[in-house]
RNA sequence: GCUCAGAUGGUGGAACUGGUAGACACGCAGGACUUAAAAUCCUGUUCCCGUAAACGGAGUGCGGGUUCGAUUCCCGCUCUGAGUACCA
């Protein structure tokens, strides 16, 4: 039989499905591999092509060390909670979970028939409760931990509460918030229950807290700072504002430094660790305060916020600011402040109130993106203040102005105009001194931030370098208590409540406008039903809408009863029998929640008791190899690396990093295809001197090409226009000639020829279905093309169930591979698959005589034969390990190339050969491993074939002769001859000679096995 | 602006530690088979000069350098893509 691709892969699909080949086992004497995808969020637009590449080359890898004997978990799942299906509900009614379930279908039956060796029994989706159930859990985790600074990971908020105890606040070192009390163990043992709770808060890993957040009122929620590009939210576009709100956060803070020195332990990409360092934004520094002088009686309320910026009581008031480059404080020539910072009000002195309040208004007024690109223009105001530098006593103006940001820093700094440019441009403009500092600045013109050079003007550091003059400014500070060494970090916690329907719900209810956890017991706390997934009219969550959804303290029903009842519930009236009823947290939990555990959960997808059990934990450990895309740098990566810190630190994980090895496969981008339209401008006279007709007459781009560049010749012009005026009876001037480029389906092109009939059908009844088509000179109509995003709109989306009907699984998996390396993002184009496809038919037939019948030989395999096999088994082997799955597909076709050539049907050859290119190509193997009499299945776990040196020795190398490193031609020289010999035998040879024409050569180098070059 | 990645035929790409640049495939051109088309097979295909071959010259974004020899290493630049930003 022909290569039947339908038939077989449809049954090994199957097969594989019934006899679950890809289920990992839990106790084994393999050593374990942890193959993982980035596990898809299910869309209703369902799979294009780019989506399988990462899944398909993990697929291969996780086949592979199979083949080499590891025990591979490789399993798939959804993250399935998230913002379309939600709005989704909004417009429609339907519920989400019924969106989702429909969306999931769609993702399984496109992936099922790629014939990924997933293991689907370790399937999780994150928005089932048994799954977010421990979601929760980890989140009751955060909330009962603190940051020991000293021990430097969290420990139990029990631990915290003992030492308050014993101690007081004494002795803690914690990251916690800024405004936390200062008290003894008797002062704390005093405090109420409310008190000590909310002084707890402070402490807590995940916390409540009124903070800035990324507020967007289209989708009426919050975002993360990942989630905003450029003012703007990521999924949808809309508009994102600044407003303070009560949120949950997350310290994420509180790993800042983890995060970033396991970065160097952990094999990724190194743009991606980058980007991880300049997301946490770490910058080593020193804090400096400066007093300030004169300013006018600050009301009570500020007198509080200043104290709280200070840090040594005695010098009163103080403005405290960020610098890295400490040294350079005698160069400090003025202060400024961002105009939200708080003490700007109280440092407003009468006559500038007026310019203040006006710069103030004008500053809130220009959005985040306006004040971006705004960057160049030099804006700010004086307040009337002064401040006194700590260590040169000198008295300098405070402004304030909107290149300092509030969110960085202290929101203040020391403007140094001969070392920082911006300062610089601020006071060249504002006509402020500028002070060189530096003995070889040159500040002519602009700010020169050097490090080199001694300092000048700079009191006790006169003469010394950058290093010595740091140190020397710092240790100053701290004895006079001005300022101290600190580390900055961009980062900040991540704000953890959503106000959506489709999340988890936070496991926490309120009592005295309190947080507190439910009973741990009572997970999961299972979403409510609503009638509509909108906010509530005054603006609470969804979850607001779920009338009686509270928390029942010590309940008589078992959780899921109570919860999943929701009549019952409604029915209960406060504190009826079954103790006090506490209004649930109404926000849901984040998308990244979900995310940021979840390979745990296949290592024990079922387990009831844990999140995966301890012994699950203690063997798969980590993950071995995680492919997916780069877009979630600093999300998901960031945030799993969190959270996965924090459950080492609570004991229940065992390793600190939980992704050892990650690949970035390439975003694969559309191909569009453009036809061109001829539009031709009519200057009708005092009417519409600009109006364009838009024919119905298209032109083949090279035609096209050809008139842009005046290329063509006048007959054939002639022949294109008679074309047109035949169809439209305008005549008009080649100089009115224009086209319009419109999007053309990539379905209906082949090769970039358009085929004109399917584009007249797809038209149907429109007036274009009747188009003119002028083709080029061989009657073909060409197309361009553009690289752009993949998109419905631009007719450019390919989608894998087309191919896979037309060419099979086995192809695309094969092209998807030979497209280019996996890392590097590509457009997608079809044209090259036919080669794949014939390649898969070709080895089909060397397993077949004519009339295709299955015939293998049992003759024992030739030298040619066995070296082509070897040759594959080890560049398969060499390919795999590093990823480059493109070059083993070429290398697969030069082996079936030669083995054909040598008309091999050796058993002995083709049985191996089968083994190395199952990975790629499954289905056809595993047919032809069952045709060639092996038990069905098995194909997946036999061993890797053993790559045989002693094949691939070789007697005679074409060596090849090269003059002044010119190649010039081959000799074959037996590989036994050493350099000298080489040497002679090659100068001896009567064509060397013609080349050398009678001079003698200068050098003759030889390097064995390689190469002869004659240096004349 | 900063950081990172990249630039090789008409196209996707190969050349792993400096050693025959363009593997493999697409496309294109020509041919075989066929009444014809599809499918299949064969030949050619970096560019230039030579009507064909031999032969010769140029050639991996640009300009230099190191080397017997550079797509590969070094210096300077151009362009493309990605990320990021008044971060003090």
């Amino acid at each position: 039989m022909d290569y039947q691709f339908k038939d077989i892969e449809k049954k090994w699909q199957q097969f594989w499905a019934d006899h679950q080949t890809f289920k990992a086992e839990d106790k084994t004497a393999k050593p374990k591999y942890y193959v993982l995808d980035m596990f898809p969020y299910p869309s209703g637009a369902g799979l294009h092509v780019g989506h399988p590449l990462g899944y398909i080359a993990s697929d291969i890898f996780a086949r592979y060390k199979r083949l080499k004997g590891f025990n591979v978990l490789h399993p798939m799942g959804y993250d399935s909670f998230g913002l379309p299906a939600e709005q989704y509900a909004i417009q429609t009614g339907q519920h989400p979970a019924i969106t989702t379930e429909t969306n999931i279908a769609t993702y399984r039956r496109q992936l099922d028939q790629i014939g990924f060796s997933f293991d689907w029994s370790r399937e999780v989706r994150t928005s089932s409760p048994d799954y977010y159930k421990w979601t929760q859990w980890i989140f009751m985790q955060l909330f009962n931990s603190w940051y020991n600074k000293d021990a430097d990971k969290a420990e139990s908020i029990a631990k915290l509460v003992e030492h308050f105890e014993q101690n007081g606040s004494v002795g803690i070192n914690a990251v916690c918030d800024d405004e936390i009390l200062s008290f003894t163990a008797d002062e704390w043992k005093a405090k109420s229950h409310n008190e000590q709770q909310s002084e707890l808060l402070k402490y807590r890993l995940t916390y409540l807290r009124e903070s800035t957040v990324n507020w967007c009122p289209a989708l009426g929620t919050v975002l993360a700072n990942d989630e905003v590009k450029d003012g703007f939210s990521e999924r949808g576009g809309f508009p994102v504002e600044q407003k303070k709100m009560m949120q949950w956060s997350m310290r994420i803070t509180a790993y800042a430094d983890r995060l970033l020195k396991g970065l160097d332990t952990i094999d990724w990409p190194e743009p991606l660790k980058e980007m991880q360092r300049n997301w946490i934004g770490k910058s080593v520094g020193a804090s400096v305060k400066f007093r300030i002088e004169a300013s006018p009686r600050p009301s009570p309320k500020e007198r509080e916020a200043v104290k709280v910026l200070s840090f040594g009581e005695d010098l009163g008031e103080a403005i405290e600011v960020f610098t890295t480059r400490a040294d350079t404080i005698f160069g400090t020539t003025f202060l400024v402040l961002a105009p939200e910072h708080e003490l700007v009000a109280s440092l407003t002195t009468p006559e500038q109130k007026g310019a203040i309040d006006a710069y103030i208004a004008q500053a809130k007024k220009k959005s985040e993106l306006e004040r971006m690109a705004d960057a160049k223009t030099v804006s700010g105001a004086f307040t009337g203040s002064f401040a006194i530098n700590p260590v040169s006593g000198e008295k300098v103006q405070i402004w304030i102005a909107d290149y300092v940001l509030a969110g960085y820093g202290t929101g203040a700094v020391m403007a140094v105009p001969s070392g920082d440019q911006r300062d610089y441009l601020f006071a060249k403009y504002y006509n402020l001194p500028i002070i060189p500092i530096i003995d070889i600045q040159n500040i002519e013109t602009e700010a020169d931030p050097t490090k080199e050079g001694h300092y000048i003007n700079s009191g006790f550091i006169n003469g010394l370098t950058y290093k010595e003059a740091t140190a020397a400014v710092v240790a100053k500070l701290e004895e006079l208590g001005a300022g101290k060494a600190k580390v900055n970090f961009r980062m900040r916690d991540a704000i953890f409540g959503r106000q959506r329907y489709w999340g988890e719900p936070v496991p926490v209810y309120f009592k005295d406008g309190l947080p507190y956890l439910i009973d741990e017991k009572d997970l999961p706390l299972v979403l409510p039903e609503v009638d509509k997934y909108l906010p509530t009219e005054s603006g609470e969550p969804p979850l607001a809408r779920a009338t009686g959804w509270n928390y029942i303290a010590s309940p008589k029903s078992s959780p899921k009863e109570r919860t999943l009842k929701r009549d019952e519930a409604n029915s209960l009236s406060f504190g009826e029998g079954r103790g006090e009823a506490y209004p649930y947290e109404h926000s849901t939990m984040p998308g990244w929640a979900g995310s940021s555990w979840y390979w745990y959960r296949y290592m024990d997808a079922h387990n009831d008791a844990a999140f995966a059990s301890e012994e699950a934990i203690e063997y798969w450990k980590d993950v071995d190899l995680y492919i997916g895309g780069s877009e979630h740098a600093t999300g998901h990566l960031l945030y799993s690396r969190f959270w996965n810190k924090f459950l080492k630190d609570i004991g229940k994980v065992v390793e600190e990093e939980p992704f050892k090895k990650l690949i970035n496969q390439g975003m694969i981008q559309g191909r569009s295809n453009f036809i061109y339209r001829i539009v031709s401008r009519i200057n009708i006279p005092n009417i519409h001197p600009d109006a364009v007709s838009i024919s119905h007459t298209f032109v083949s781009y090279d035609i096209v090409k050809k008139i842009w560049n005046n290329e063509l010749l006048q007959v054939q012009l002639d022949e294109l226009l008679n074309a047109y005026d035949r169809n439209y009876n305008i005549s008009f001037d080649i100089n009115h000639l224009q086209f319009q480029q419109n999007h053309v389906p990539v379905e209906f092109v082949d090769n970039d020829i358009l085929d004109i009939d399917k584009w007249r059908k797809w038209r149907g009844d429109d007036i274009e279905a009747d188009a003119d088509f002028i083709g080029n000179f061989n009657g073909k109509f060409v197309c361009s093309w553009e690289v752009e995003k993949m998109s419905k709109s631009k007719f450019n989306v390919v989608n894998p169930d087309e191919l896979i009907e037309r060419y099979g699984a086995d192809t695309l998996r094969m092209y998807e591979m030979f497209l280019g390396p996996l890392e590097q993002s590509k457009p997608w184009n079809t044209n090259g698959i036919e080669g794949v496809f014939k390649f898969l038919r070709k080895f089909w037939r060397m397993f077949h005589n004519d009339a295709w019948d299955f015939k293998v030989s049992a003759d024992e395999p030739t030298k040619a034969e066995l070296k082509s096999l070897h040759k594959i088994i080890r560049k398969v082997e060499e390919d795999v390990e590093r990823f480059s799955f493109n070059t083993s597909v070429s290398s697969f076709m030069i082996a079936v190339n030669e083995l054909t050539d040598l008309k091999c049907n050796k058993r002995a050859i083709l049985q191996d050969l089968v083994i190395v290119l199952s990975p790629y190509a499954p289905h056809i193997c595993e047919e032809l491993w069952t045709l060639l009499g092996n038990e069905a299945g098995t194909l997946s776990y036999v061993p890797y074939p053993k790559f045989n040196p002693a094949y691939m020795v070789e007697d005679e190398y074409a060596y090849p002769i090269s003059i002044n490193g010119k190649t010039k031609m081959n000799l074959n020289i037996s590989l036994s001859l050493d350099p000298p010999a080489i040497e002679a035998f090659v100068l001896a040879n009567a064509d060397v000679q013609k080349y050398l024409d009678h001079k003698s050569p200068k050098k003759v180098i030889v390097v064995k096995g390689r190469i002869v070059n004659i240096v004349l």
